[in-house]
DNA sequence: CGGGTTTGACCGGCGC
DNA sequence: GCGCCGGTCAAACCCG
């Protein structure tokens, strides 16, 4: 299968427009000026070679084909880097898989739920199967059955009620998807007991957080609320990952592109600005909760905080947040079960691990233990015991990311500051090379000062363009669930830092590269599609990248969040659009809507509580 | 009338 | 033990 993939890929690699775009490049780079840049096998580039002397002729024949040679050497060295890279990547898939998996063994020992393991399948079966997804995609398809029914398996270890299995398999995970649907045939005893592998963020926290352990609290509660899903839950208050995304935005929240309720609003201490507290009503059970709040600094910041996972399909307008927001909890929390020792909390190692891979992204990983979930002074953001939260900064204003920054560096407490990971993700800048991989080599710095450099480094991910556009948040936002697994995976490998900024810069030095790399992950999605397992709607939900872009074809709401930076012209005459490599994402509409659905937050949501 | 929001009250955790 | 605080509940209210 992986062989055939790579077939695949490198069959559309060669047919490819992009290659054929490689080719010239090389071309006119070995050439220089010296030759037209024409298709070679027309008659008009034949002709050319042919209306003088013999002589001439063959020599140019000559040259011609020694340039042709050069070129397919070129070719076959590119599709051998980019073999070389695919490999890279699975192996760090399959590093990062089993680091996940190992999660619950290590910290077993507060579950009371068997771990879920399936170390087998992980390592035997396609590991490029990741899908990072905060919510579970439970419809209605066959295949989507068997995971609902893994994940009742796994819910009747968690809980015996039956009626809560639905509702509660949560986490925000990172859901590996085995090719096969029937993969859980292949479970080891283990991984039997693991259900739905794809929830199966593996971890225990997952589970917790799943599980929903909700708040812990809740339990005690329960019997108030009379939720059942809750009292099991409870079960494992250990740590949960949330994921915060700071985004600019004017309306009272961020249509994610799912369905909120809200249910509660306090003032919280140290922000003017209430929370507001949502529930997800896609599915009546549904777990995910999410906080809403101003930031206390910049009112025109929202801060959204997610908690679990969706345990049904998500609409495809929400499926770039939920991968975003997946994303970056699986970091967390396989970051967290990276040195169970290493650090005071969780979040700790988690840290170290951002900082090795995430060097710099506007992302932070706290312990809100007991700092602020924040680098706030004092926080304005939901702060539950023992809940690991990574931030994901998509403000797109520099100024006001250097602010965070500050803020991190200067009020964390010193001992979190240790577990602050930055990732900047604000922003392109109308650099040639396409956002990612311009920023990744060009555009290194350090936002925070060098006081934590030991433990956070910064790896922008572009200048910030005043002029930004919300398409632009909208490309930084999904390139975001990639960079970060990417990232992990790198990580994984244990690379220093600077190994990785060269090989960063190395990469981004090649112009040609981005194309080369679309067009095979393009080609490793399309011909992957199958076997990324798929619920119906979509393989896209397994892979974030793609996904989101392909989903959000549909997604008619235009985000009045965005609309504040959004700049007067219109995302297809972005700068950003022209550049090589972008052009994978340019069909893509924008995920989020402010006041999409019904009711998600209503516009008359207060927004001046909010 | 149903669904969502508002808002005061309640609960539990935590620190002093 | 007390008070603070975050988080949630649920009755009242609002809106289409």
């Amino acid at each position: 299968m992986e062989a055939e993939r790579e077939e695949k890929k490198k069959k559309t690699e060669s047919n490819g427009d992009d290659d054929r775009d490689h080719h010239e490049d090389i071309d006119d780079h070995h050439k220089g000026a010296l030759q037209p840049k024409k298709d070679r096998s027309s008659p008009e580039y034949n002709s050319k070679a042919s209306p003088s002397a013999k002589k001439d002729q063959d020599e140019l024949l000559k040259s011609t084909k020694a340039e042709m040679g050069e070129v397919i050497e070129e070719n076959q060295r590119l599709k051998m880097d980019l073999d070389r890279v695919t490999k890279l990547y699975r192996a760090l898939q399959m590093q990062f898989h089993e680091m996940v998996q190992q999660e619950p063994n290590k910290s077993s020992s507060t579950v009371t739920n068997t771990t879920t393991t399936h170390p087998g399948e992980s390592s035997d079966q396609e590991p490029e199967l990741i899908s990072l997804s905060l919510g579970r995609t439970s419809s209605n398809d066959g295949i989507m059955k068997k995971e609902n029914n893994h994940g009742k398996e796994k819910m009747d270890i968690d809980d015996d009620d039956d009626d809560d299995k639905e509702g509660l398999a949560l986490g925000l995970d990172c859901k590996f998807e085995l090719p096969k649907n029937n993969n859980h045939n292949k479970h080891t005893p283990q991984s039997e007991n693991s259900p739905n592998p794809s929830l199966e963020t593996s971890s225990d926290e997952a589970r917790e957080e799943a599980g929903e352990t909700w708040p812990p609290k809740k339990n005690l509660k329960t019997a108030r609320s009379g939720e059942d899903n809750e009292v099991s839950q409870a079960q494992n208050p250990t740590k949960r990952a949330r994921v915060s995304v700071r985004v600019r935005c004017d309306t009272p929240t961020m249509n994610d592109g799912c369905q909120w309720r809200k249910y509660g609003q306090k003032i919280a201490k140290g922000n003017p600005c209430p929370r507001a507290y949502y529930r997800c009503t896609v599915a009546p059970n549904c777990p995910v909760r999410k906080q809403v709040q101003r930031c206390a600094d910049d009112m025109t910041i929202l801060i959204t905080t997610y908690e679990g996972t969706h345990n049904h399909s998500l609409p495809v307008s929400a499926t770039a947040m939920a991968s975003t927001t997946s994303a970056a909890a699986s970091m967390l929390l396989s970051g967290s079960t990276t040195s169970s020792g290493s650090g005071p909390s969780p979040s700790a190692s988690a840290t170290a691990f951002a900082s090795n891979t995430l060097n710099g992204l506007n992302f932070y990983l706290s312990d809100n233990t007991k700092s602020k979930p924040f680098y706030l002074p004092n926080s304005s953001l939901p702060s539950a015991p023992s809940f690991p939260t990574i931030t994901l900064d998509l403000t797109t204003n520099p100024s006001a990311a250097s602010h965070l920054n500050k803020l991190a560096t200067t009020n964390f407490p010193p001992r979190y500051n240790n577990s602050t990971t930055n990732l900047n993700f604000s922003s392109l800048d109308s650099n040639s090379l396409p956002i990612s991989w311009s920023s990744f080599g060009t555009h290194q710095q350090q936002p925070y000062s060098h006081k934590n450099q030991s433990t956070t480094n910064s790896l922008s991910f572009g200048r910030m363009n005043p002029q930004e556009s919300l398409y632009q948040n909208y490309l930084q936002k999904h390139i975001l669930s990639s960079t970060l697994v990417q990232q992990q995976q790198q990580q994984q490998q244990n690379l220093p830092s600077e190994t990785i900024a060269a090989a960063t810069k190395a990469i981004t030095s090649d112009p040609s590269f981005p194309s080369v790399l679309a067009a095979a992950l393009t080609s490793f999605i399309n011909s992957s599609g199958g076997a990324l397992h798929n619920q119906n709607s979509s393989s896209t939900e397994s892979f974030p990248v793609l996904s989101s872009f392909q989903a959000t074809s549909t997604a008619t709401n235009v985000n009045k969040c965005f609309s504040g930076f959004l700049p007067s012209k219109p995302p297809s005459s972005s700068s950003t659009n022209s550049q090589p490599g972008n052009f994978m994402f340019l069909s893509s509409s924008l995920p989020f809507s402010t006041q999409g659905g019904k009711s998600t937050s209503p516009g008359h949501d207060n927004g001046d509580h909010i």
